[in-house]
Order: C-alpha cells, then sequence, then structure tokens
DNA sequence: CAAGGGTGTTCGGAATTTTCAACAGCCGTG
DNA sequence: CACGGCTGTTGAAAATTCCGAACACCCTTG
C-alpha cells in the first residue's frame, strides 16, 4: 500500500497542486509533500485532514483502485461462464478473466431436493439475487422465505442463510454477492 | 470515524487482549491502548503494523459496518421491487430497505429501440449482467458486443459504455453494480 | 534578463506518537 | 490473603511527524 502514491495520483487527478490540496486541506505543503514522497507515513487524522481537501472519505482512499487499464474479456457466452458447482447446486461465474473483481456474479441452478448444505452460511459482505423460473426456499436468520419467479432478495451476508429448493421444479435464479470470495 | 473505537470493536470481536494483539502486530500494548482511547492518531504505518496482527488490511478497516444489525425486508416480491424507469428503461431495483447498500441489483427491460442514451456511460465501480430474455447490444470501450439468453458481461464501469436494444423483442436482463450509486 | 507567480523539495524546531516500564485492578488458586 | 497471571492505563524518554520558512526550479511577462 503506497499511501504516497496514491495521494499523488488522487491530487493529479483532481488538478490539484500540493499548495493548493494543503490549503483546502489546512495543513503545509510540505506536509503533502513528505506525505507523497513517503518520507513519513501520515497519522491517520492528518491523512483524514489532507483528504477533507479533495475531498475524500478514507474508505475510498484505500479502496481505490489506480491500478485499473487491463483490458479483459467484457462478454461471456452462456457456454464460457465458469462452472463453480459444487454437489447438486449448479453455480456458474460470470467474468472469470476479470483478476481482483469485487461481484461474485452468479447463475445459478438449483435441482429439486438441492440446497446449500444443513450448515447455515455466513460470510463478510452483501448478496442479492433474482429468481428467474422455478420457485426457490430462502432461510436468512430465523425466517424463512418461499420466493417465486421476479422476486428477489437482499441481505447482508453476516446473517446466517440457507437456500433450498424443496419444490419439484429446478429453481433458476440469478444473484450477485460482494466483496467477490472467489 | 473513531479510529479507535472500531479497533477496539474488531480486536474484541477477535478475542484478543491488548497485549495478545501487540505481540502478534509488533507494537507495544500501550500503543494499542492509546489507539483505542482515541489519545492519539496513529500513523497509518502504525494503524497498518497493528491491523496486520489480525489480521486486517486498512480498506477493511475503513469499510467495516460496525453498527450492522437493523434487521430488513429480505425478501421482495416482484411487484415490491421500486421502480427506477428513466425513459423506455424499465429498472427495478432490489433491496429498498436495505440503506447503505453495497450492490446496485437490478431487472431491467429494453424494449425494442431502447437505450441507455448518446452518451456513453462512465462511473466508479464495477458491474456484471446477464440476460435472460431477448437480445442485447452492448458497447464497452472501442467494442460492441450482440448477447443472448444466458450470454454475460462483467467490465470496469469507468470505461465508457452503453447499453441498446436495436432488436424488435424486449430483452430483459439482471444486472449488478457496486459500488450502489442509488 | 529581471520580476513575479507557479511548481515541488528540504531543513530545524515544535508537536505528536511510540516505547519502556511501572502501576492498579480483577480473578482463580493455594 | 498472598500470589501469579491476566486485564487495561499511565508516566517520562525516545522516535517520528508536522509546521514554518527557506530553497531551487520552471514559466510567463514586461
Amino acid at each position: 500500500m503506497d499511501v504516497g502514491a496514491r495521494l499523488r495520483a488522487i491530487r493529479k487527478l483532481k488538478g490539484l497542486s500540493q499548495r493548493e490540496l494543503a490549503k483546502r486541506a489546512g495543513v503545509t505543503n510540505s506536509t503533502i509533500s513528505m506525505i507523497e514522497k513517503n518520507s513519513v507515513s501520515p497519522s491517520v487524522s492528518s491523512l483524514k485532514k489532507v483528504l477533507s481537501g479533495i475531498p475524500m472519505p478514507l474508505v475510498e482512499f484505500f479502496s481505490l483502485d489506480l491500478e485499473q487499464g487491463n483490458p479483459t474479456q467484457v462478454v461471456y457466452k452462456h457456454e464460457e461462464l465458469i462452472d463453480l458447482s459444487s454437489g447438486q447446486v449448479e453455480m456458474k461465474l460470470v467474468g472469470k478473466a476479470h483478476t481482483n473483481r469485487m461481484i461474485a456474479f452468479l447463475n445459478e441452478m438449483y435441482p429439486p431436493g438441492a440446497d446449500t448444505g444443513d450448515d447455515m452460511l455466513s460470510h463478510e459482505g452483501e448478496e442479492a439475487g433474482t429468481v428467474v423460473s422455478g420457485r426457490l426456499e430462502l432461510t436468512v436468520g430465523l425466517e424463512t422465505y418461499i420466493l417465486e419467479p421476479g422476486d428477489s432478495y437482499y441481505f447482508d451476508s453476516t446473517q446466517p442463510h440457507r437456500f433450498r429448493n424443496p419444490f419439484e421444479e429446478p429453481v433458476r435464479l440469478i444473484s450477485a454477492t460482494t466483496p467477490a470470495n472467489f
């Protein structure tokens, strides 16, 4: 994590000089110079102060992807989706060529009787999805729901959850999870 | 942004004492004590050092949502999806009750002739989608693609992009964008 | 080319953070 | 209750960071 380079890149992206940013942020230009040269490691409070002149929250500063640019594959034909299936559940991942993806975007199919296992799932992030065909049983926390085609869900992945298909038709759904855990 | 409280919460979540974390991180327990009490504002490098004992990257430290817990709606019936339609394009958002969402999860429908406008779109983040029915023309950067049902896409939203339906059938797709810009 | 305004860098000293060591409290055990 | 082992907190000294003021460089302008 090259704090100096990040700050410099962001500052230039905004078209600010060291002095201009310093003035807006209420620090001296030398502070910014030294931070950018990595000759100091700023305190969180002073970095926050500096970023307030952009303005930009700390999260964004650390999460911003500066080395964007590798032109990867954009469109994935149906048969190109990468198969992550485990057990009976069919899961196909969109965007295999995309390194460091933020979204796990999946096309899923649960045959009759399939589920995500007896243990409830729980992990960092959020997830959403829409049922395309068939019916789905979704348990989140203590609640259990039945979703029909067109119905959707959205919840914190930290809440324990499980997907099941107790019906006689296979259920197809499209889902997104972030951050991507693949 | 209460750095001290965050660190304390995360440390306790991991079941570590100040001394234990200090040992793993290679700092002294007093450092951790003072950071947690907000009697100092740690330098980025030392905070990073402290977090290495968890371990946890800086991004996650700043983005972690500690005040999770508001039990919001999980399932959204088809008719409950919130309508964001603009012009001819029908866009329905999943998860209206979810405040501060990370994912914009949409059910979209482009009638014949519809598009996202003459200007190419460009914004922070990444997006993915799958065509459910109909055919879609997608332009990303200099390339234009035709997607059929089951075909999917994934790209950096910073690349200029446009969606069009030049065909005679409406096209339905399900998409996810992060960070959520709604 | 001299002057003025812009850029970023560097220096010494002031201010802040970190260490080291000691301290106070709590609990379970002998 | 004294003891060891744990918890977190708090001093003074050492280390690091920040400010204020200079410096060097590049333009443009007169």
